[in-house]
DNA sequence: ATAATGATTCGCT
DNA sequence: GCGAATCATTATG
């Protein structure tokens, strides 16, 4: 039995590293009475307040921004686009806005969960690989923001498993901001190379 | 109170 | 590849 991701994990300062230490960690939903789990194989950095992609960017303390500044190891679950319910982690301590995007997961149990939820086949890579993909098959929306990650108990937890090595870990500009902005040009996105459940098109996947 | 916009996805071409 | 969908959040009056 694998051990659930303890505070410690999550309220180190390094949001970067954080990022590349999710990679290959399996993400866990026990939601409407179903469980789903995947293995997180996509993820993004922001981080407050020197980082202009960040919603908290210049310590910006908003009712939706202050989950962000929260003690490390709880959700920060927003909707973007009117539609979709993004999901990220709490980094560091209460008081510092860091936050890691999940951005895609390889999925591994609850799959006729997924499938529904989704209405594809979980055989088709796209039915995790994106921010707002995966968050639907898993059942994760709006009312999970703040919630706490480090209880098996709780609806949604992360399990540890060993770290990714670096050489397989890809790196590269985030996703959907502003190219005028020269933060949006920090290689703050993350991914597990040879992995075809991410959402980076145009490149030759293999199986995991 | 009103207007602008986005850490996206999907369907159509 | 392109553009619409769609609404919570935010800034501004």
């Amino acid at each position: 039995m694998p051990k659930v991701l303890p505070k410690s994990f999550y309220t180190r300062h390094d949001v970067v590293q954080i990022s590349k230490d999710l990679l290959g960690k399996i993400l866990v939903t026990n939601i409407e009475g179903k469980q789903t789990s995947g293995i997180i194989v996509e993820t993004e950095a922001y981080r407050a307040p020197d980082d202009k992609a960040c919603h908290a960017y210049g310590d910006k303390f908003t009712t939706r921004t202050k989950t962000m500044f929260e003690e490390g190891g709880v959700a920060y679950v927003y909707i973007c686009y009117g539609i979709h319910h993004l999901f990220n982690v709490v980094t560091a301590d209460k008081g510092l806005a860091h936050a890691v995007l999940i951005r895609a997961v390889q999925p591994t149990t609850g799959l006729v969960v997924m499938e529904n939820r989704r209405n594809m086949s979980s055989k088709q890579k796209e039915i995790c690989n994106g921010p707002g993909k995966f968050t639907r098959a898993m059942g994760i929306f709006k009312s999970h923001n703040g919630i706490s990650l480090l209880s098996r108990k709780s609806p949604i937890y992360i399990e540890d498993e060993d770290r990714i090595p670096e050489v397989n870990i890809l790196s590269g500009p985030r996703v959907g901001m502003s190219t005028a902005e020269e933060c949006s040009n920090w290689p703050w996105r993350f991914w597990i190379k040879n992995n075809r459940y991410t959402s980076k098109p145009g490149q030759v996947w293999y199986d995991l």
